[in-house]
DNA sequence: CTTGAAAAAAAGTGCCC
DNA sequence: GGGCACTTTTTTTCAAG
């Protein structure tokens, strides 16, 4: 899985560059990192296609997306079972609001991040997802008060 | 702040579409939301500039880029003031291990995300953040075992 | 793995409708 | 918003070290 044996100090410094920011030109970055444009663009090609660069995508601003509201939820579950997991992360993952969705260990079994336009929404969601003819004994909500780092970037 | 209401679907097509690739072309964008490469340029140069978009960025793939346990771990306070709980993120943040770091409500007082490349890395972490001398009263880890969804885009 | 130069493609500009 | 002509920049390609 791991390809960072395969990389060396110059891969690194571009996934650093690029990861910050992806609207950089090839000649921009190739000028950075002290190589040819076409050099770097083999590099980036190649970062590419061995997966390491997943996607490049647009970063939007939540609020200014109308999503002001965030909240993490912690989840027990009735039934424990791999298939009842399961079956709550499906439904759970095609909630809009839903933008992340963990199996984890400790007290409870599941964590959601929200992305909420309203507490309207809040609540109609918790009706879907938590009402008691679902798998979920218990949650637990943490409305998010202040978001102190929210870091897409891996340092390298 | 929002910005939603002087959006119409255009723009709200072009900003899904750039959450899921942005490395598209102005032209290939122009394409496919009708519109002439004029017209969508502008477009998206007005989205930038208006913050909607807040950048565009590489996103890694964790696992190849060396990080391949993720945790979310809640945190209890022992102090719970402003002063207080702002020291405590303001350290947490230089952590290159915490990708997010959220001051929340409910039963504990802060909640990190991390990206760890092993265990030994989680244990000095926690040494450093956690000891006795620190701010905190307890703290609760989660391992992610399963992420079900983790999603950068905003659904508009 | 690198370079440099040439060719092709795309983007950015300005202006007009 | 679309269209166009123009300049600039980027990306691709290729021969070569």
């Amino acid at each position: 899985m791991g390809m960072l044996g395969k990389m060396d100090r110059i891969d690194r410094k571009l996934l650093n560059l690029m990861q910050r920011d992806a609207s950089r030109t090839n000649v921009d970055l190739a000028d950075e990192v002290g190589l040819s444009p076409s050099s770097c663009l083999r590099r980036t090609q190649r970062l590419q296609k061995s997966g390491v660069i997943d996607r490049i995508v647009a970063i939007l601003n939540p609020a200014k997306a109308g999503r002001v509201i965030k909240a993490l939820v912690a989840v027990e579950l009735k039934l424990h079972g791999e298939q009842h997991m399961r079956r709550f992360l499906d439904i759970a993952i095609t909630e809009e609001a839903v933008s992340h969705a963990y199996a984890v260990t400790g007290e409870t079994d599941v964590v959601l991040m929200l992305r909420l336009r309203d507490m309207e929404e809040f609540d109609s969601l918790c009706e879907r997802l938590f009402r008691d003819q679902t798998n979920v004994a218990r949650f637990f909500t943490m409305m998010i008060i202040r978001t102190a780092k929210e870091e897409t970037a891996i340092r390298l």
